[in-house]
DNA sequence: GCCAACGTTGGC
DNA sequence: GCCAACGTTGGC
């Protein structure tokens, strides 16, 4: 299959560049969204690049690409009641949330703000900068993916 | 199965 | 802090 490209949104005070950047390789837990949760569960696929942009922060940005080396498994954060993501409704036997292993593959040297994806017109269509937009995870098609890679050369 | 109420996300 | 968008819940 053809590499595929996501967006991954975090935000600072739960999970930072700079602490990716300590671990280089994570799991990507949290995601409590089912539609988030089918992209993690069936079709990011190991090789798929990732870009990781923070939210619910300043700067808000493309800060930094990554790639998937471990496919959807369940996310055991969910299992966990000591952990601030838990879910009682996801059991070992039935798991409902999943996760996925990423590492760090680049800080970008300048983050590619939200404002200039909005300025951008061929980004238009891209679903991050679509009004209302709350997905976690999204995907990112080849021109678009390379478009914003473009910008942040700059 | 409908839909109002409620909670969360996330930019501003 | 506000609030629009949207997902989830629960009564009927």
């Amino acid at each position: 299959m053809a590499k595929q490209y996501w967006l991954f949104k975090a935000e600072p005070e739960d999970y930072s560049i700079e602490l990716f950047r300590k671990d280089k390789k994570t799991y990507w837990d949290g995601v409590r969204n089912y539609q988030a949760r089918n992209f993690l569960r069936d079709s990011v696929k190991k090789g798929d690049e990732v870009f990781i942009y923070q939210s619910n922060t300043d700067p808000l940005a493309v800060v930094a690409l990554a790639e998937v080396v471990k496919e959807g498994y369940p996310d055991f954060t969910a299992m966990d009641p000591d952990n601030s993501h838990f879910d009682p409704k996801s059991t070992p036997e039935n798991p409902i949330w999943f996760m996925v292993d990423i590492k760090l593959t680049k800080v970008l040297k300048t983050p590619v703000l939200l404002s200039e994806l909005k300025k951008n017109p061929k980004l238009k269509e891209f679903k991050l900068i679509q009004r209302g937009n709350r997905l976690s995870v999204m995907p990112v098609t080849a021109t678009e993916w390379n478009e914003i890679l473009a910008m942040s050369e700059k």
